[in-house]
DNA sequence: TTGTAGGCGTTATCAA
DNA sequence: TTGATAACGCCTACAA
């Protein structure tokens, strides 16, 4: 059995007030006792048990990170920005693998409402039925979106305008002398996101050409971006560049129009999401839209850690923009 | 503020115990108080607060994961299989992020050590610093390591013979009619697993070949690979098939010896590790040395339960055998 | 079947 | 400066 403060006390024949007033530095202790204490803390290695500070401080100082998706290459970095403003504040991370399952996230939530997290960051991804997130909402203040709209819900979010990737891609491959005939190919097209970017470069590419898009929907894997291409290619006039807004299927993509023997970005012009390892092993390098992720993921950290030191809270709802970051996919 | 078990009591007009005893499935309830209990529990959206029951069960019905590097393309399924064993034993996974620190481990098991969680299973890479797990071992059994050697420490263990692969790499490159002079290509060569690795595949390549084998080391980035190659082919006699440990780095090489104009595996032979996504975007498909991942983590989860329930343990250190899986890479 | 009371390991409030 | 003592919210003997 470990020891407790209860222990320390006893042995060092004080109160348990004043050893946990020496142990947490608080006035009202003279140096002497203090020190005798410590030492004593130190040599049975004594180690405060946490359930019970949180319990009798309301409060663990442990955030929840939930993610949709362990697999996304854009996360790790995410992650780390998280941890970055959250170790500073004296929070501990942890990550939950929600798996874009509504169950799962409930079950995460259900921790937090359940005292065991401070709070919780929720990543977007699949949408994941509000009803979880609005009893989960009901009386306290503690989450917060990342790229994640839940209509029905006031909560502090921090996403990405969507729409504007597509009408940014769309400007990028159509918007010059020399356009070529683009086509528009999504993955999961349920998703917020996706249908955001479709909008985007549907309008954008009306405006610019006048004339219809082609949209390819589900395509996610790898091997969806190897296969849809030569759906496309069959077609008596085939698009000429892509935005394709999965990273994996934009290698698919990309391997399947070199093992046909065209050129990038000559023949096909490609245009992806996000700088990350992904866009980078691709091969020429992947243009992509990129985003802000790394400064979104800090700011929503501090929005949470603000929610847990003040009461008030104006949920805010802050929009970043996307950019194009040139590679060699496109010309 | 939530509604409590006692605030239940106070509202049904019983007792705490009875009401306790009533959600929790207990005997010694009337089937018509408990009906009328669950019904306000209910109502009032009562939730257990974990940290109580957690310090009163001295359980909390969480075990965490520790990672040290969430890029690596093959934990998405090792946490899979992990979470799989935990949630049908009724425990929830976290997971915490170590980044290959010692401080940041020694953090995680701060935690656990305090009773935040109730078990750890510590995923290798990186060694950690002995010291950090000693201190956390010391009274409890509730770790488990998995493709991790603590010499020191005497934990279940879960690992892959590291060793055998580098016998099954040399063995599957040279081991032919027309085997070519191959070299091996490490990542972090102070890391357990490139030691052992190295130990193997030099030992066979020496019973093979007779001769001696290049070696390269710190090659983890898929730029670190693409580099490799020029610093090889300006040998008189350069190798001409590589076992190269770190699959991004592996991508990498693959694209200098096709921006060289060579072919793979008719002039240049690759075999990597792990048979996870990053191998299968390979183009062509790389040939790997696979690991039963998804059984070991399994297992790993087994162990660690079995651990927390029983008090009896032999900590036991099970060793798991690679395979190779051919791909596209290799004759 | 139900209630009382003590404990889990801390922190915090009040006296002394 | 210290020490009782009551929370925090739940569980579990033991007694009624």
């Amino acid at each position: 059995m470990a020891v407790t403060l209860k222990d320390l006390a006893r042995i060092a024949g004080v109160a348990e007030s004043t050893v946990s007033r020496a142990l947490n530095d608080k006035p009202g202790v003279s140096e002497e006792t203090r020190e005798e204490i410590l030492k004593l803390a130190v040599e049975y290695n004594y180690q405060p048990n946490r359930l019970a500070q949180g319990l009798a401080k309301q409060k663990t100082s442990i955030i929840a990170l939930l993610l949709p998706d362990l697999k996304n290459p854009s996360y790790p970095e995410l992650i780390a920005a998280v941890e970055g403003v959250a170790n500073d504040s004296g929070y501990q991370v942890v990550l939950c693998n929600t798996a874009g399952s509504p169950e799962k996230t409930a079950a995460y939530l259900d921790l937090l409402q359940r005292n065991q997290f401070d709070g919780v960051i929720i990543v977007g991804g699949t949408p994941t039925g509000g009803k979880f997130l609005q009893l989960a909402l009901e009386n306290k203040n503690n989450m917060v979106l990342l790229n994640m709209l839940l209509e029905e819900l006031l909560l502090p979010s921090h996403l990405i305008d969507y729409r504007q990737e597509g009408v940014l891609a769309a400007e990028y491959l159509l918007d010059s002398a020399d356009s070529r005939p683009a086509a528009l190919i999504l993955g999961d097209a349920r998703e917020y996101r996706e249908t955001e970017r479709r909008e985007g470069f549907l309008e954008a590419s009306r405006r610019l050409t006048g004339s219809a898009t082609e949209v390819f929907t589900g395509v996610e894997s790898r091997d969806d971006g190897y296969q849809v291409f030569f759906r496309i290619v069959e077609r008596l006039e085939p698009p000429l560049s892509f935005y394709i807004t999965e990273n994996l299927a934009a290698l698919g993509l990309l391997e399947a129009i070199k093992s046909g023997g065209y050129l990038v970005p000559e023949d096909f012009q490609l245009l992806g999401t996000g700088s990350n390892f992904i866009a980078g092993i691709a091969s020429p390098q992947l243009t992509v839209v990129d985003e802000p992720l790394r400064e979104m993921a800090s700011n929503a950290a501090t929005s949470l850690l603000q929610l847990l030191s003040e009461d008030k809270s104006e949920p805010e709802i802050r929009v970043y923009q996307p950019k194009i970051i040139a590679g060699a996919t496109t010309l």
